[in-house]
RNA sequence: GCGCCCAUCGUCUAUCGGUUAGGACACAAGGUUUUCAUCCUUGGAAGCGGAGUUCGACUCUCCGUGGGCGCGCCA
């Protein structure tokens, strides 16, 4: 019997990490099955459950390449079926009606009074209770409308669901369905219930953790790649020391056997570190594309830089593409903006403006501007002056640049040219002269 | 309250009775130019407690403790 997942939320307007996770497993043990993942929209609320929200919970699908392999269905569209199958249970005695506090009478259904119930889960291993410590439960409303659980269980019944793998806030509710899978005479799946994600407290990680939904991570410039690297993590090990996966890797080594049970705290700063090592692994075209991109948003024209020089300086440093306007701007305009810091530090002590000239006096004699040859002009100019090589390096870098940090301050200086370089080391020393800096 | 589940460095985790308990993030120190966001090296850092089983327990069992989840005509 070939394998059938799904993922079913609730589409209210934003997919949580939480939930996306358990999709993220889901694809993983379809892909890695050979099987079909499939989409289910349990958009029974329909308050929430917008077109907009629907289409949200679409885009983040597809951000995160999860691809299904059926048309999505909706749970709303099978009303009619959910309530032709409680009433069937009616008819076998296996629910009942009842007036609950007075109203109209709901469909309730009968859960066993003896014994003891227990399935295998395929993450936390054997699961059982006592059938006297469980409760009949509602499957219709006295409103008429069919509640989750009936919903739910006729669904993955109607969509021949192998195996139900979802967060383990269900394991309670399994003990139920597998109960109406049963009365209804299906098969019951095979469970595997994923432990949660919380925070740094240990308490359930919510929108009041920080970001909390796909669509904030995306648009704070996560890339998909590491968000789902990184959520796979939480809760799954390849069992060796790998931890940045490609996505056939991914599939190859994905089993839920290797699943943890206990739950995971998200971890913001290894997700940041996790994003550069896929921008990092970027093909460099693709990056080339996208920092250009940046850069010419920002109002910088390319023209006439070393752009796969500096490319090659800032692809392995770069943690957002966000960043990169900021973090590049003084390589293609003289414009380029000061950290009042910096500043402070570096190019407000006395004697920085002689300095930075006679570093450029030295500059400019230089038979040839490459990094080693500015390495060993500034070596001298310091043994000259009976100073350390720093108490140049970091002026040099600041006047150059505006900032405290960056490339190697050589290959950087070789990359902005020799011209460009005793320029701004005169200007920014005129500048400082003046009081402008 | 009742039921169920969980428990290895600060964090994510490896270990499926025998290891100097490994890796990664983070942190610290050193080096890479007295820069840094890269790179290299090094370091500190863990089996919740108590009983058992066993020649031998992080690993198996039980009892505590701590945490989580569930107990809706929400999903």
């Amino acid at each position: 019997m070939s394998v059938r997942v799904r993922f079913a939320p609730s589409p209210t307007g934003n997919v949580h990490i939480g939930n996306i996770r358990a999709a993220i497993f889901n694809w993983l043990f379809a892909r890695h099955a050979e099987g079909r993942f499939l989409l289910r929209v349990e958009d029974t609320d329909r308050e929430r459950s917008t077109p907009e929200a629907i289409r949200t919970l679409l885009e983040c699908m597809a951000w995160l390449g999860l691809d299904y392999d059926e048309p999505e269905t909706y749970q709303s569209r099978q009303t009619a079926r959910h309530l032709a199958l409680a009433e069937t249970l009616l008819q076998r005695g296996l629910a009942y009606r009842e007036a609950k506090g007075g109203g109209d009478e709901c469909v309730v259904f009968r859960m066993p009074k003896e014994g003891r119930l227990e399935f295998i889960d395929l993450v936390k291993g054997r699961m059982r209770k006592q059938a006297a410590d469980t409760q009949d439960f509602v499957i219709v409303r006295s409103n008429g409308t069919p509640v989750f659980h009936l919903a739910n269980v006729a669904d993955d019944i109607d969509m021949k669901i192998t195996h139900v793998i979802r967060g383990d806030d269900h394991v309670e509710n399994t003990f139920k369905h597998i109960e109406l899978f049963r009365a209804l005479g299906a098969p019951v799946p095979q469970y595997a219930h994923l432990p949660m994600i919380v925070n740094q407290q240990g308490k359930p990680y919510s929108k009041r953790d920080g970001a909390a939904f796909v669509g904030e991570f995306r648009d704070q410039g996560y890339l998909p790649e590491a968000l789902f690297n990184f959520l796979l993590l939480l809760g799954w090990a390849p069992g060796d020391d790998r931890e940045v996966l490609t996505r056939e890797e991914m599939v190859a080594l994905f089993t839920l056997d290797r699943c943890k049970s206990s739950a995971a705290r998200f971890d913001l700063k290894k997700l940041v570190w996790m994003n550069g090592e896929y921008i990092r692994r970027l093909p460099r075209e693709r990056f080339t594309e996208e920092f250009v991109r940046r850069v010419e948003a920002a109002g910088l024209a390319t023209d006439g830089a070393d752009l796969p020089g500096i490319i090659g300086q800032m692809q392995v440093r770069t943690k957002f593409f966000r960043e990169i306007p900021d973090s590049c701007a003084y390589f293609f305009t003289e414009a380029y903006a000061f950290d009042p810091q910096g500043v402070e530090k570096r190019l407000k002590p006395a004697g920085v403006p002689e300095t930075l000239e006679e570093v450029a006096a030295a500059y400019a004699t230089l038979p040839a501007f490459t990094p080693d040859a500015a390495h060993a002009a500034l070596n001298a100019l310091a043994e000259a002056r009976g100073s350390g090589l720093g108490a140049l390096v970091h002026p040099v870098r600041v006047a150059v640049s505006g900032l405290t940090e960056g490339p190697g301050l050589f290959e950087m200086l070789a990359l902005l040219g020799r011209d460009r370089v005793c320029a701004r080391l005169r200007t920014v020393a005129a500048r400082l002269r003046d009081h402008q800096l």
